[in-house]
DNA sequence: CGCATTTCAGCCCAACTGAGATGC
DNA sequence: CGCATCTCAGTTTGGCTGAAATGC
């Protein structure tokens, strides 16, 4: 998506914010006024990254599941571990697969020890895929804008957030400023 | 959707973030961190916003049209400008603004001064239904977690990404520390 | 005429559901 | 047998493109 922003008008978060309190939603105000930004910014992360990997023809989604295999030991991880590690659908875990196979990036194969799971395993291909595809979105996460101790900070802040919602958060990673 | 957290595993943005430093991609970890917990936690809040919303037939994104509709003088908005102001496709628009006329909350004019342009307004049932859905929402606001001090905390680091993405902010929004 | 605004048809993709197959 | 694991077909959804219609 390529949308212009509006030409001399505010920010519309801000907008919003200011409207919030004036309907004495008080309160509400500093929550809705982080959901929105985190929507926004969400928003144009995702724009950035498929713009990096456009011409690897990956997606994020499957450049995350060839990153997570090249982290294992072994290159390999069954299809369920898959789906709960990066928090998406068995079913959707199943055709981004079946796609990176048919690139050639993993193959697949029962599991050795329990027939009913199968492994994906990541190729020499799908490895070589990931020297690129990882500079890239690297070049993106260093160009984020704010400071490195800023951006612990968010993390700090947001895993606030993935606690209160019952994600499984370091304790480590809970306290720690900067 | 309902995905069960994997039992007796660490955090895996955390174990993300470790593997990142160690495979000499120190100066993007915190970036990466920061992105990963993004789209981690606007994954969580959009579960629980759709929840919020649900039982009312609303999605987010038709809520925030009669949201901004409400905010305005008269109740009403060409289509353009609720495009730009949500970061929407003109398309999308188009049919988010028809559901919500089959719905009886917006209904569509002409614009009076302008053949060319389509104003949407909102109708008596828009607003009403703006009140619980409000409430709901707000509720889900104010239950994020974070003390209010620390989203806006949070909302001043993000603007810094948003900035440097070319958004349009407010100088007061980029400066204020709490 | 060029340009702006909106709509529409059509496409693609992601994600989910429910049913089934297989094996523990 | 109940349960876990995965796959598949089908549906829905959102968002996009490109073209058309209208009027400035």
């Amino acid at each position: 998506m390529r949308l212009a922003a509006e030409a001399g008008t505010i920010d519309p978060i801000a907008e919003a914010f200011r409207q919030w309190k004036r309907n004495g939603w008080g309160p509400a105000a500093p929550g809705m006024a982080a959901v929105t930004t985190i929507v926004r910014v969400h928003q144009l992360l995702m724009a950035r990254i498929e713009e990096a990997l456009d011409r690897y023809d990956l997606s994020f989604a499957r450049f995350e599941i060839l990153r997570l295999l090249a982290f294992t030991r072994h290159g390999e991880l069954p299809m369920g571990k898959l789906g709960s590690r990066l928090q998406v659908h068995p079913a959707s875990v199943t055709s981004a697969v079946k796609r990176l196979e048919f690139d050639g990036l993993v193959r697949r194969m029962t599991h050795p020890e329990d027939n009913r799971s199968t492994l994906a395993v990541i190729t020499a291909d799908g490895r070589r895929l990931l020297a690129p595809t990882t500079a890239a979105l690297n070049q993106v996460f260093e160009d984020l804008g704010p400071e490195p101790a800023d951006l612990n900070e968010l993390v700090r802040i947001l895993n606030g957030i993935r606690a209160e919602a019952g994600d499984r958060i370091e304790a480590s990673a809970r306290e720690s400023r900067v």
